[in-house]
DNA sequence: GCAAAAGTGTTTGAGGTACACCCATGC
DNA sequence: GCATGGGTGTACCTCAAACACTTTTGC
C-alpha cells in the first residue's frame, strides 16, 4: 500500500474496441466480466495502464492479451472520464479502435473474464459501465474513417471478394451501395488488385478474389 | 498526504488549445510558466482534473480561467500519455481544442503563469514538455474539421467579411483559395448571410459584411 | 491618378449516381 | 430448370477548379 500522493489521483485504463468482419457481418469483440463490479456483464476489453507504459503500448498489450495479435490498425478514439463511470474509484479510460481480419484473431478470454466472443453490432448484449456510449462514439468515428475507403481493408483477410468489401462499407455506413459504382470506385482508386483466383461458395457464380493493392 | 492507493496512479491534466483569428492570422493562446518545471517557457494552458469533475468540465474550467469565456466550440483532441512527458511524475493529459472569436476573449494569466499571449502559428516560441507534438495533432485535426466549412465560423466575430472567412480557411489548410469559388461555395451552402452593412478599412473598396446563417 | 483590396461569371473536366440484364454454379 | 449471388456499361448531373477584369476607396 505504499503509493501516496498529495492530491487524489484517478486510475487510468485503456479499453480496446476490436472490430472485425465475419460471416458477412461487422462484429465487435466483447468479454464477459469474471469479477465485480458488473460481474457477468459483457464489456469492452481493457485494463489498467502500467505506470511506466505509454497509452499506446498499454492498448497493444491489451489487444495482444485478448487476441494474440501483434499488428493491426490501432487508433486512439478518445478519453472518457465521467466521475461516476465506475463504482470502485475514479477511473478515466482511454479508448482505442482496432480493426483486424478475423483470420488473424485468436480470441482468448483474459484472466478476469469468464468468456470472450464476437457480437454482430445488431445483436449486442447490454454493456457494462458507460461502454454503450464509448461504442456509439466508436461507430461515429468508424464512419468518418471510412471516408478514406482504404480503411475497410484492415477488416478483411489477405484476399476477399468485391461483395465482402462492399458489405463492410454498407454495414459501417448503414446504407446499401450500388454494386457497379462501388466496384468501379475501388478499382479506379487503385485500392484493390485482382488476384486471378476465384472463390466458389454456394449455389451461384464464383466471385473473383482481390487483394489490397 | 492522505491519498494512498494499492497501485501507482498517474496524475491527469487537461490542456486547452485556444485558437482564434486576429489581425488576419490564426493564433494560439500560450502561457508562460511561472514555476518549475520548465519555468519561463511557453506552454499550452491547462491544469489538473479535480477528482469529482468530468474531463469536459475541467476543460471548461481551464478555458474560463484563462479567457473568461463560458461558451465556445470545445472538442476533445485526445489523450497524451508518454511516461516521461513530465519530469515530476507520470502525467497523462487530455487535450481539448477550443475555437472562439477574438472579441469574446479576455486573456488572464492564471495564478501559476507569468504571462499569457496570442501567437501566430508561424511565430511560435519553443514549447514546454511535449506540447509541440500536441499542437501538431491539433493542427491536423483542425484541417479535418474544416472539411465542414461551418467550423471556421467559430473563430470569427458576429459579423465578418468574406475575405476574413477565406483567410481563416487558407491558414488552416495552408494553401491559397480562389476568391470567386470560395465566396460562391459559402453562399450556395447557405452558411453565411449578407447583413447589408459594409466595413470601410484602408485605402480600398469597402467589404460587405456577413453573419452566420 | 495610383495603390490596394473587393467584387463578379463562365467554361471545363472529373467524379458520383442512377439504372437492368446476363452469367456461372449447386441442387 | 430454377434459385442465388456475381459481373458488367452508359447517360446524366453535380460540383470543383481554372481563370481576368472592373469597382471603390484613401492618399
Amino acid at each position: 500500500m505504499p503509493y501516496t500522493y498529495e492530491y487524489p489521483h484517478p486510475a487510468v485504463t485503456v479499453d480496446v474496441l476490436v472490430f472485425t468482419f465475419q460471416a458477412g457481418e461487422l462484429k465487435l469483440l466483447l468479454i464477459q466480466r469474471g469479477r465485480p463490479p458488473a460481474e457477468g456483464m459483457w464489456a469492452i476489453p481493457g485494463g489498467f495502464v502500467n505506470i511506466d507504459e505509454s497509452l499506446k503500448r498499454a492498448a497493444w498489450r491489451e489487444l495482444n492479451e485478448e487476441t494474440g495479435v501483434h499488428a493491426a490498425y490501432l487508433r486512439q478514439l478518445g478519453a472518457f472520464g465521467h466521475p461516476d463511470r465506475d463504482p470502485r474509484e475514479r477511473i478515466i479510460t482511454v479508448a482505442y479502435l482496432a480493426l483486424l481480419p478475423v483470420d488473424r484473431l485468436h480470441i482468448q478470454a483474459g484472466s478476469d473474464a469468464m468468456d470472450a466472443r464476437l457480437f454482430g453490432l445488431q445483436k449486442l448484449p447490454e454493456l457494462a459501465f458507460d461502454h454503450a456510449k464509448i461504442l456509439r462514439r466508436a461507430h461515429e468515428r468508424l464512419r468518418q474513417n471510412f471516408a478514406d475507403a482504404s480503411t475497410a481493408l484492415h477488416l478483411l483477410p489477405e484476399t476477399f471478394t468485391m461483395s465482402q468489401l462492399r458489405r463492410v462499407h454498407e454495414q459501417v455506413l448503414g446504407e446499401t451501395l450500388d454494386k457497379r459504382n462501388f466496384s468501379k470506385k475501388m478499382q479506379t482508386a487503385g485500392l484493390v488488385a485482382p488476384t486471378g483466383e476465384k472463390q466458389k461458395v454456394g449455389a451461384h457464380r464464383p466471385a473473383a478474389l482481390y487483394r489490397k493493392a
